[in-house]
DNA sequence: TTAGGTGTATTAATTCGACTCGTACACTTT
DNA sequence: AAAGTGTACGAGTCGAATTAATACACCTAA
């Protein structure tokens, strides 16, 4: 179920966290169902349990998964919702707009011509948000 | 024109491109006026020279001034757009929103929510580009 | 031309947070 | 108990970010 990419320079618990928020976000791991155990996850991969779990404290965190104690990290219900992941950017960027004196029309708007500027080449199979 | 909050922990050359934003932003300085000069700030701030350089550096990267040889750094036009300021991070949110599989929908209605609560209890996090 | 102004390339020291791991622990299930 | 779950604590490493000292290239104005 995960892999590394070495190469990639990002950090292990952060693929991980990528990994998992993708399995859950299409679909291949449904809610109330259990997510490997840190163990598993940290032999398969031949890293230190501690490097795992700081990946599941990260899921639990952003209210992707639930700790269950003595079962594991179970996904929750809201954790499907990938509106969710991106949530701590918004935030930030509401401030930061805020800061400056936008309007909340004038953010919109910038999102908005983001939106049709930015072009990134990968088609990437979600589930339908409910 | 600059002071320095040593407490704040923001380095100090942020410190001095946010206030020149917001002095430009606010319209204390105007499209077409000067900057003080590297050495005034660096003096004024008891800081070094190659401190308030990359500060205005930043700027000028942002397309906020434009450095004129011999002269200075002068506000650019475009550079009393505030919108500008956030352009980095809109991008950075839009790409990851796509990434998600979210619609331009779905993060419109986001942002719009963000706008409406009240988060004075939590810090903002910075962007984190790396 | 030259004196005095502008910003900056280069280099180095230092700080500081992110990342990873080893170990030991508390807890629940079976 | 035995075997499973995640984690608190501490330490080590690494690299990016920040700031500074110095010397330089350039422009302006007299």
């Amino acid at each position: 179920m995960f892999s590394l990419n070495p190469s990639s320079g990002i950090p292990i618990y952060r693929q991980i966290v990528q990994q998992a928020r993708f399995a859950i976000a299409s679909g291949r791991v449904e809610p109330g169902e259990r997510l490997p155990s840190v163990r598993t996850i940290a032999t398969q991969l031949g890293v230190n349990p501690m490097t795992v779990s700081k990946a599941y404290s990260t899921l639990e965190q952003a209210g992707v998964v639930v700790r269950h104690p003595g079962i594991g990290m179970v996904v929750s219900e809201a954790g499907a919702d990938p509106a969710g992941a991106i949530d701590a950017d918004a935030q930030a960027l509401v401030a930061t707009a805020k800061q400056l004196g936008l309007s909340r029309k004038e953010l919109v708007e910038r999102i908005n011509k983001q939106w049709e500027e930015e072009w990134t080449d990968q088609p990437i199979p979600l589930r339908r948000s409910r």
